[in-house]
DNA sequence: AGCGGTATCAACAATGATGTCAATAGTGGC
DNA sequence: GCCACTATTGACATCATTGTTGATACCGCT
């Protein structure tokens, strides 16, 4: 009887396999195809092996919930905090990139519909909210100086949001209920950014 | 041995209730409450009986995708073609409306991360396509006249549907990353629909 | 080399969900 | 009232997934 030979891992090299295999699953196959057999399948591993590292599958999930959470976070801090002397409209348009792209608006999706259990409301870390609170002056300054600038520049950054994230979600089929161009609507960003420039200007 | 009575719904009227019943687990449980038994026992039958109406599990998602679908394009219809004389603005703003509000939002999230065999792709209705083929040129006419018009007033669609989706998925938890007033993110659609007239001007 | 720690595994038990089936019980039409 | 139709049901078989357990193999350390 050949028994294959054991690949043996540190923990920590196991459990960032894992959740990478788990978020390729969750990309490729939706959300039915998360359970841990497939996903050590896809690592040529045992399911009590995944176990082992996560308690159980929903710790497996928490912990990709996590784990996506934070590369979501961290791209947002990249974009904001952008060298060499970020333009603001320049930050908003990397904003809008960094929450479109990368799968972060089906996660924010996955936690809008997803287990219950998912959503223990994550906290945005107080590293964020810092930066968020830098952004919002530098911006507010640059908006018509009548009424409250720095609701306005709140607001702006709540509409590069929001858009964003309806654009990673429906962007590939709402330009056929519109009749719209593929690549016109592949240039939307671009052109949201140029309108923020005008309501700025 | 009591037996208690069965009650007999229409063939109809069966698909009703259980339709409602799995609309209102989505919303209350999530993907995973989703099962035929749990819907079953909220409509006080036996999960045999939905089986029956729907063929399988899979039936009962694909009908409740069409049943949320079908409604989710009559509310955008009815914002598109309200009467009296609708200002373009204002079918904008209705346009939001109806996509944010309902759990429309939710409904695409899960199309975008659901099982695969939900989204065999529903074609929109000629019906809906018609209708947005009769807005854009009627938004077309009220923008200033250099360049694509048509192209323009598709954007500003595209705009407006890509933030109603984002805000009805993550509008309730952007605030507090952004350190935004609660009241002022309730005011976001109106805000919205003044930055779309300005951008119309 | 020897050894303790632990990552790994196969096998098992338990649970839950799915789908089938034959029997039953309302309902409308005659 | 009777009958055909079908919505409804409990019981069952099946399957997928989860989680446990005891044994094992690999690795770092002394």
């Amino acid at each position: 009887m050949s028994v294959r030979p054991r690949k043996r891992r540190s923990s920590e090299e196991a459990r960032r396999e894992i959740l990478q295999a788990a978020e390729a699953r969750l990309r490729e196959h939706g959300l039915a195809g998360l359970n841990v057999v497939a996903v050590a399948g896809d690592c040529g591993m045992s399911h009590a092996t995944v176990i082992h590292h996560f308690g159980n599958t929903a710790g497996m999930r928490q912990a990709l919930v996590a784990h996506m959470t934070e590369r979501l976070l961290r791209d947002i801090i990249a974009a904001l905090q952008r060298e060499p002397a970020p333009e603001p409209t320049a930050m908003l348009r990397q904003l809008f990139d960094a929450l479109s792209r990368g799968g972060h608006a089906r996660l924010l999706a996955w936690l809008s519909i997803g287990d219950e259990a998912l959503s223990e409301d994550l906290e945005p870390p107080e590293h964020l909210r810092v930066l968020f609170a830098e952004l919002v002056p530098v911006l507010a300054a640059r908006l018509p100086g009548h009424g409250d600038r720095e609701a306005a520049a709140k607001r702006l950054i709540f509409l590069i949001a929001t858009a964003a994230i309806g654009y990673g979600i429906a962007g590939a089929r709402l330009p056929r209920m519109i009749s719209m161009d593929e690549a016109e609507a592949a240039a939307f960003p671009e052109w949201l950014g140029r309108q923020i420039d005008q309501l700025m200007a």
